[in-house]
DNA sequence: AGCACGCCGACT
DNA sequence: GTCGGCGTGCTC
């Protein structure tokens, strides 16, 4: 198989990169009789088990004790891993301070799909031979061989209607003989060639220049196109001209919105479904899948996150839709984003990436505004319908009356909404009936016991449930605090309080409150959300779980109970994040045929979101968070190992990077609390890492962390930590 | 004594 | 990530 390396390498010592978090490759032997390439996957022997790993680039360690070398066990017969997927591990693995071998156990993640295929057993006919008996049974079966394509035995037995014993008495007399199949014939290629649809001249434009790119080395996209703008249109052409050249695209999607829609969508364009990637696909099909993709065979993969590292041979294109979801986020294991990864993938290997949403995250808005990615703006929606107009409701002076959460002009906007027979949708980002629950005898307030979070009550349950750790006990009927019977309180609303807002107001409509605790689980939710597409629902009350995935087509009506809502809770992407979401909500409303309409029920009209919203011109709101966040000191990229933090921001910041070294008290300028050695195991396991210090200004950050230094490399703690004080390379 | 559990270091 | 060694503490 490797008979025209270039070098010889039996006998040879060789770095194999092990699934183990160590700094780099570890040294085997090569037996005599085995030849090994960089990228070879191999079998090795490492403690008392066997593991899978990579030969690796580079000489093997000469430092290591001879007598320690072990031999390498197995070569697998999957091609070895091309030189950008390897120089792309070691990227990821740095920039994410993850061991290399962890960042290439993404790649290799079953062993199955490393050893070709099984082949199946298939019957076909012998051509002239007929057996001496005919029945009814060996009839059918000989009619569907006729075309002499050969068949498993299975299939056959199957769609002849007959025993798979029919099927062994025709072989044994000889009419019948067998094959061996490939398991699996391979799918039919998308079609690059079957008719779009009709491009908008803006989508035309922006196709144009995305097709102009691909197979012209790496450039990276952001499309910023509104709900319905057709970005997925947008993309597909460039997909094609992809499929033209023969190169490989993959499409990385958030788990969430990884539903057949999206498929059928593919398919109504390419003509085939494309191969998806995600944790629910059957390990089977996976394995045939990372082959394919191996091959060449697989042309197009949908996947979450982890396709990323699947080992494409001619990728030629990658688009990461929704590109600000943080799904593409990994927190356990190797953290990466798989958006700024993907775009790493096309720069090394040399291919356009296009990241594509209605919201896009700040740093990518960065990006474009550094001209570092080109910006494709889609402002319109491809229907020629118009972008829902929207109001804002200053609750201080419009409001309801105490104890209502629908402010008069939204109910009135419900009635209109409702008379012309169209659909409303009631958006409250909170699960339950109200998210407090006090004493109106003594204040006490219902506390969860491991959390300290406040317990969120489900009257429809008759719990109280935190939404934090998931504790629950039964609504009491007397205060636990000083025995008062009847004396407890619902403050606030959740999506259940306001479906009885809603029922008092409007008894004649049909009325869904959607929320993820929905008993029934997705099947439920997937029924419930057929059910409003439609029409068998004239006024749907939901969480975040309705802002995205169906389209419905008789919603013109959006009504935002608290706009406000997460944006007091110390994440320093709250604005951004409120303003996705609020935006992916009410952009449903008309998104097929126009004429929506959306309200905002806020205390603060003036805040940056609002207006943002209000004015359907984002692009102030982005600036005000880029400058609050330089001024804030946290980077719009961010890749922190650790994090050392003071002052009012430390809540914020605790939730911005996992590894927090340490939090100082907030009256504090800056201090890093308790032994080094603390700080030292919370990045255990990583041989570098990166600290962000955020400090007041004026602050003396140089003399901080000569001291800091100096205390950490105390002898006695056996760490060598040297501080390379640089602020660009947060960026 | 016997073993369950948790911590820690080694793994080429 | 996974295994084995070793100490602690609890039970038959």
């Amino acid at each position: 198989m490797f008979g025209d390396l270039p070098f010889e390498n039996q006998g040879q010592i060789v770095p194999v990169l092990v699934p183990v978090a160590v700094a780099g490759p570890y040294s085997y032997k090569v037996p005599e009789d085995m030849q090994v390439r960089p990228g070879s996957i191999v079998r090795v022997p490492l403690g008392s088990r066997s593991v899978i790993g990579a030969v690796w680039d580079g000489e093997a360690d000469k430092s290591v004790n001879p007598k320690k070398l072990k031999s390498i066990q197995q070569v697998f017969s999957a091609d070895p891993l091309q030189e950008d997927l390897r120089r792309f591990v070691d990227w990821v693995a740095n920039w994410t301070l993850g061991a290399p071998g962890m960042v290439l156990r993404m790649v290799l993640r079953s062993e199955e799909a490393l050893e070709p295929e099984k082949q199946v057993l298939g019957f076909r006919r012998i051509p002239g031979k007929e057996p001496e008996r005919k029945t009814a049974a060996r009839q059918r079966v000989l009619d569907l061989l006729d075309d002499g394509m050969a068949w498993t035995k299975a299939g056959l037995s199957g769609a002849a209607g007959v025993s798979p014993s029919v099927i062994d008495g025709l072989k044994d007399h000889g009419v019948l003989e067998t094959t061996l199949l490939p398991a699996t014939p391979p799918l039919p290629d998308p079609d690059p060639t079957l008719p779009g649809p009709t491009l908008t001249d803006m989508q035309k434009e922006a196709a144009e220049r995305l097709v102009a790119a691909v197979g012209n080395g790496f450039k990276c996209f952001l499309i910023d196109g509104v709900t319905g703008s057709g970005k997925t249109e947008v993309y597909f052409e460039a997909l094609a001209e992809a499929l033209r050249r023969g190169q490989q695209t993959l499409i990385l999607l958030p788990e969430i919105a990884l539903t057949s829609q999206f498929l059928d969508r593919f398919e109504r364009r390419f003509g085939v479904r494309p191969a998806e990637w995600h944790s629910q696909v059957p390990a089977r099909r996976r394995e045939r899948t990372w082959r394919g993709v191996a091959n060449g065979e697989v042309k197009v993969v949908v996947g979450a996150r982890s396709a990323l590292f699947l080992p494409f041979c001619s990728l030629g294109l990658a688009i990461v839709d929704e590109e600000h979801d943080g799904a593409y986020k990994q927190d356990d294991r190797v953290p990466y984003n798989a958006r700024d990864m993907a775009v790493v993938r096309g720069h090394i290997t040399g291919f356009p990436v296009i990241l594509a949403s209605a919201t896009p995250s700040v740093e990518s808005r960065v990006n474009a505004q550094l001209g570092r990615y080109d910006l494709i703006s889609l402002p319109e929606r491809a229907s020629g319908a118009a972008m829902p107009e929207l109001v804002g409701i200053d609750m201080r002076t419009d409001g309801p009356e105490r104890g209502r959460w629908l402010a008069p002009s939204l109910v009135k906007a419900m009635q209109e909404t409702l008379t012309a027979g169209n659909q409303v949708l009631l958006f409250l980002n909170r699960r339950g009936y109200a998210p407090l629950t006090l004493c109106r005898t003594c204040g006490h307030r219902f506390h969860c016991e491991n959390c300290s979070a406040w317990l969120v009550e489900h009257r429809f349950r008759g719990r109280l449930v935190c939404h934090h750790c998931g504790y629950s006990q039964p609504i009491p009927d007397k205060c636990p605090e000083c025995g008062k019977p009847d004396s407890l309180v619902a403050c606030g609303p959740g999506v259940e309080r306001i479906g009885e807002d809603v029922a008092d107001l409007f008894p004649e409509a049909r009325v869904l409150v959607l929320s993820s605790d929905l008993p029934g689980g997705t099947e439920r939710i997937k029924r419930e959300m057929d059910l409003i597409e439609r029409g068998e629902v004239d006024i749907v009350i939901g969480t975040q779980l309705v802002a995205k995935g169906h389209n419905f087509p008789l919603m013109t009506l959006v009504g935002v109970i608290d706009a406000d809502l997460g944006l007091a809770n110390g994440d320093p992407r709250a604005a951004e994040k409120t303003f996705q979401l609020l935006a992916q909500v009410t952009g449903r409303a008309g998104r097929i045929n126009g004429g929506g309409k959306g309200f905002l029920q806020t205390y603060n009209p003036d805040q940056p979101v609002i207006q943002a919203l209000l004015s359907g011109n984002p692009e102030s709101f982005y600036d005000v968070e880029i400058e609050s966040r330089e001024h804030a000191g946290l980077p719009p990229f961010g890749r922190l190992a650790a994090l050392v933090v003071s002052g009012p921001d430390r809540v914020s910041a605790e939730s911005y990077a996992r590894h927090v070294v340490s939090v100082a008290p907030v009256d504090s300028p800056v201090s890093i609390l308790g032994p080094a050695e603390a700080a030292m195991a919370q990045v255990r396991g990583r041989f570098r890492f990166r600290i962000l210090v955020i400090a007041r200004r004026g602050f003396d950050l140089q003399g901080f962390l000569r001291a800091w230094l100096q205390r950490v490399n105390q002898p006695k703690n056996n760490i060598r930590l040297q501080v390379d004080i640089d602020p660009q390379s947060f960026m």
